[in-house]
RNA sequence: CCCGACGUAGCUCAACGGCAGAGCAGUGGACUCUUAAUCCAUUGGUUGAAGGUUCAAAUCCUUCCGUCGGGACCA
């Protein structure tokens, strides 16, 4: 048996012991002529569909006509060993299923090259029969094995699995091997996205692709990525957001668009914010925010039934109701039961605003401008009170440079966030289109941003040139799809639902 | 960027100024229905890195690296 030439290597200690010992083990399988790596595999059943089949059969009492089963997977948990047989799972893209393997099934020379040769981690085939043992669990009586690709390294220990954070983010896949709990989260986020797509499809919508890499940023207001582009010798910017692209579509005659795709901030990292972040856009010419509205609630609440089957979600030991209607509140009316704050008596006068602030005792960072202080008593006060679903509507002109203005009171704009679990999950409004405005809007901001306000826009003179051609009416929607993910799956930190946070490098 | 906590065997964790340990995994052995198998034996360590204090440092101090939490910045 093999175990003798190990003795050397097994001296050297530690990791470096258990990777030489299946080096040895791979040159064992070399000398008996198998391949350790084998082009060729074969399945007949996963290991889900053989358990179904198994439990078919028995219904008909007919378990023993489930035989040359042939599954492929990967080697989890332990060996159970006993002498003339063993037990260990086989794990595979649908579940696990149990292998028993026993001498007198393969014969003595398999069994041993099983017991000398094969590790947990190891992807294999086994072929055998179905059975169910006496404690009662469906099992594969395995009559041949064969190995389909051998592991080096080992997998954390079966009982506590792996606990420690930074490995789980660094070697996603180890997570995923050895936690089911993660991997039913990153499957539901699959289910969420392909739920929307379906959802926007099914009403007309088209989905496009726009620059990542742009001359000029916009559509948001945030810093950006830079880069250098050496072919064209100019600076360039990764995306912020797709809004400006999505809104020439409209102009080129598109009537209903969407793109689901990376944007990136180069901004801090905490429980819901990532420097690059899934968004989903949508623009709907012809409909205006309150069509939105009702869009965003009956498709959030349709992918929660879907992919939930129910409108309620766990987070944090809190219930989530998605049942629709969703509560709908003013930004004025916001603030004002949040902090007693009414902004329309301070209006655009910072100042006044901040001397409110003072005189209630209100901590606030102090911000450059009226409509940043705002925006930070949205973010300070209103966002934490919120649980359930709840739409915000109607924001002050100056904080939304692309919205368009109520007609029964031009000092708001027809926008809305729809909030969740104390965060904003997305942002929509009626969409500015006219070019004068927009024109005016963009120098606001520009003077803004000359005022102190980095984040402000830039002037995008080539957008303005494509509204000045006409674009229709239209409502734009964004929904921040990992927060979507987070609040749809119950977690509570923006990591868990991206399969590879950025991390400093080491 | 600031404050705090943490970093020990492949994994999960002890030891908190006095010989660096356990469980699991691994290795050798017993065992043909286990599932955290059991039993006997056993290998495995630059205690994140560097420096300092001390007779003696995983432990105390300094710097650095990394992670987490909070803040700052920020949708």
């Amino acid at each position: 048996m093999p175990s003798q030439a190990l003795l050397p290597q097994e001296q050297a200690g530690g990791l470096e012991a258990l990777v030489a010992a299946r080096r040895v083990r791979i040159d064992r399988f070399r000398e008996l002529g198998q391949d350790p790596y084998p082009s060729r595999s074969g399945r007949s059943h996963s290991t889900v569909e053989a358990g179904a089949a198994f439990l078919a059969a028995e219904a008909e009492n007919a378990a023993e006509g489930i035989q040359g089963v042939l599954l492929a997977g990967r080697l989890v948990g332990a060996i159970r060993r006993f002498g003339g047989s063993a037990f260990v799972h086989l794990q595979d893209g649908a579940g696990q299923l149990q292998l028993h393997l026993r001498r007198n099934l393969l014969g003595d020379d398999a069994f041993a090259a099983f017991l000398d040769l094969y590790d947990i981690g190891d992807f294999v085939n086994a072929r055998g029969s179905m059975f169910r043992t006496k404690s009662g669990e469906i099992s594969l009586a395995v009559d041949d094995l064969r190995m389909l690709a051998k592991s080096l390294l080992p997998l954390p220990e079966k009982w506590h699995g792996l606990q420690d954070v930074e490995t789980r983010y660094r070697q996603r896949y180890l997570d995923l091997i050895t936690s089911a709990e993660s991997r039913e989260r990153f499957v539901k986020r699959s289910r969420i996205l392909s739920a929307m797509r379906r959802f926007l499809d099914g009403r007309g919508f088209l989905e496009v692709e726009t620059p990542v890499l742009q001359p000029i940023y916009g559509g948001g207001a945030a810093r950006p990525f830079t880069t250098h582009y050496h072919a064209l010798e100019q600076e360039m910017f990764l995306r912020i957001a797709d809004e400006l692209y999505l809104k020439r579509l409209l102009v080129g005659g598109f009537e209903r668009v969407y793109e689901i795709c990376k944007d990136f901030r180069n901004e801090g990292i905490d429980r819901t914010h990532l420097p690059e972040f899934t968004m989903m856009e949508c623009y709907w010419a012809y409909a205006d925010y309150q069509q939105m509205l009702t869009l965003t609630e009956s498709m959030i609440s349709g992918i929660c039934q879907e992919v939930n089957e129910g409108l309620t979600v766990e987070l944090e030991g809190r219930t989530l109701d998605f049942s629709t209607p969703w509560r709908r509140l003013t930004v004025r009316q916001a603030i004002q039961d949040a902090t007693g704050i009414d902004i329309e008596a301070h209006w655009e006068d910072l100042d006044g605003l901040r001397q409110a602030l003072r005189e209630l005792n209100l901590a606030c960072a102090p911000q450059p401008t009226w409509a940043r202080t705002v925006d930070e008593l949205i973010g300070e006060y209103v966002e934490p009170s919120i649980w359930n679903p709840t739409f915000l509507l109607d924001y002050p002109v100056a904080l939304s440079p692309l919205a368009k203005r109520k007609t029964d009171d031009p000092r708001y704009v027809e926008r809305f966030e729809p909030l969740i679990a104390g965060f904003e999950l997305g942002n929509c409004f009626t969409e500015l289109n006219d070019p004068i405005d927009q024109r005016g809007r963009f120098e606001e901001a520009a003077r803004q941003k000359a005022s102190g306000d980095d984040e402000a826009q830039p002037l995008d003179e080539d957008f303005l040139r494509a509204m000045e051609h006409g674009m229709p009416p239209a409502g734009g929607l964004g929904i921040g799809i990992d927060r979507l993910v987070m609040v749809l799956t119950g977690t509570m930190n923006i990591r868990d639902v991206v399969l590879f946070p950025q991390l400093r490098q080491r």
